[in-house]
Formats: structure tokens, sequence, C-alpha cells
DNA sequence: TATTGTTATACTCTATAACTATA
DNA sequence: TATAGTTATAGAGTATAACAATA
């Protein structure tokens, strides 16, 4: 814990009521289900607001990465990996095709399935595109320090963990 | 670094093409700005499709909780804490009014301004009902051992502190 | 002329329900 | 009959552009 105690605390945020006259001043300590909830949504929004040139989106992006890290699967796999419901994937998919970023074939044994994989094209715009979106979360991870980094790469998988239960 | 360093590391990502026959194997290491993405944008789901009775969606609990914890505003002080565009956020407080939850007043020297402030209604909704819609969330992380939900507590810090530039 | 806020519009993201094809 | 996937539809979330009111 030694660590983490030397680090400042969540502010206790005290609640000021600006233009009450009253003068009355309510505490309250959101509980961290509240505070990560908050800072989820905040980031999240930060995150989709960041556009290139490209007209791929985030959505996309992320369902690629996923086909690029993991090597080719079929839609359903893809869906519960990235935790959406199947028709939503659907649509990933037809987008990153229109882009020639995935393909799909048959599957070898079951004429329901399909395997989708990246094309070439893909392999490179994740290489490429992917570190431009990337960009301003790049920035501000570096104005951290490497501790404050260390807590946010061991955050990410406990979140990981969490979101894919 | 000792508490961090006890811990399992991120794991490094084999890629293997299942179906690729050529049995070639790479090795990437997301990056953390990769992992952090990821990890958010997962989550963000997951608590969006959090439902509850009510009507009242994620976006618009988010800004009353601001609302609660940081006491009367403008709606571009609002906006700029949310992080939204001030077209968003007037849809969002028009949402809030209709359900009884925020009310407007005129500012007291400005009159293009206006003070927005929960009601009582929204007082008492934001103690019961958003706790309701985070009882997902809670259980999530009553799975995790005390040292991960400090891990948490502190990344929400950071990743609060990250978003709001 | 600059600032604050709203209205109009459009696009992304995602879900559920209903359907088709195959097992 | 069960499973995998797609199509149809709808609602949440958000942005930009254009506008109105006030400073």
């Amino acid at each position: 814990m030694a660590l983490l105690a030397r680090q400042p605390q969540f502010e206790r945020q005290i609640v000021r009521y600006a233009n009450d006259v009253s003068g009355r001043e309510e505490e309250h300590e959101p509980s961290l289900a509240s505070r990560l909830r908050l800072a989820v949504v905040r980031l999240n929004r930060r995150l989709r607001a960041q556009r290139t040139d490209s007209s791929v989106t985030l959505t996309q992006i992320s369902a690629l990465s996923c086909l690029y890290n993991w090597g080719p699967m079929t839609p359903g796999e893809l869906a519960a990996k990235e935790g959406v419901q199947p028709p939503s994937m659907t649509r990933v998919i037809a987008a990153l095709e229109e882009h020639g970023f995935a393909s799909r074939r048959p599957h070898p044994t079951d004429g329901r399935q399909a395997i989708v994989e990246v094309t070439q094209a893909g392999r490179d715009f994740v290489r490429a595109e992917v570190c431009a979106r990337e960009r301003w979360l790049d920035r501000r991870l570096a104005d951290l320090d490497e501790e404050e980094r260390e807590v946010l790469s061991r955050a990410a998988e406990i979140i990981d963990r969490m979101a894919g239960q």
C-alpha cells in the first residue's frame, strides 16, 4: 500500500451552493462506482471526439484492432469479444469491408458462419491511422509521471476484466 | 513500485492466426493508449447498457450528478464540466427540467445566461435511482480485492484529470 | 462586435424484434 | 428445433451551422 498511500487521495467534494444565500455547506463523498463511471463516460467522450482525416469511426477501429490482435474469427466471436450484440457487429463488419480493411470467407465446416479477417490494407491502417487517432491520448499520457502510467496500466487490465463479465 | 510489481502485468498478446496454415506467429505489445482506450470504450458500453425502470439516461444522470455535487451553475459551465458542446447540454437540461429534476432561473446580472440547479426531487433521485443504476458496477467492484479498488480509485482521479484538459 | 444560449439538422452507436439459412 | 447471422427499426448521444438575445 506504500505506493498508493504516498499519492494524494481523491479529493472530497465540498459542495458549496455558490448562489445560495443560506451559506449552508454539505459534504458528499462520491462512491468509487460514481467516480469511475464519471471518469469513464468523460474519457469516452473525449476519445470519440478525436477525428482524423479518415472516415473510420472509433467503433470500427476497435473491432479492427481486435481482429488484428487476435486473428480471424466469426462475426459472433467478434461481437462477444467487443461486448456488443451481433446485429451491431454486422454493421461494423460491413463498414470495414467497404473500406477494404476486412474480408469475409466461408466457414470451412458450418455454412451458417463466416470467418472475418484483416486484409493487408487493414494491417497498414491499424499501424498508421490508429496511432494518429491515439495521438491525443498519447500526449495526455506523456504528461503523467511513470508511476501514474503504471496505475493506469493496471487499471486498464482490471477494467477490461470487469467489462468482459 | 513494490505494490505494483507484485501484481501480474498486462499479458502480452500473442497473435496466432488460428486459420492461417502458415503457422506464423507475430507478437504485438499494445500500447498503454490502446489498452486504456479499449478498456474505457468497453466499460462505457456496459454502463450505458444498464437500464433501470426510470427513463432517465446515463448522460442526464451524469449532468444531474454534476449539478448535485458542484451546485448551481450556468448551462455553459455545465457543458464545460461535462466536456460536451453547449447545444448538447441544452437538450440534457431540457430533459432534466421535464423530469422535474432541475430548474432554471435568470442570472442576477447577465440576461443572456441562466442558473440551473437541482430540485428537491432531483436530489432524491440522485440518492435513490443513481445507486440503482450503479448496482451492476458496484457488484463488479465488490468482486475485486481492496488493493485493486485502490488502483481504480487512483485511476479514476487521473482519468478525470486527463479528460478535463 | 463578442458572448451565451437555442434551434435545426445529421451522423454514430447500439439495442431489440423479426426474419433467413443452416445444423 | 436450435444456432448464426442479417435486416428493419428506433432511441440515445453528440456535433456543427445558423440564429436570437444580450453585453
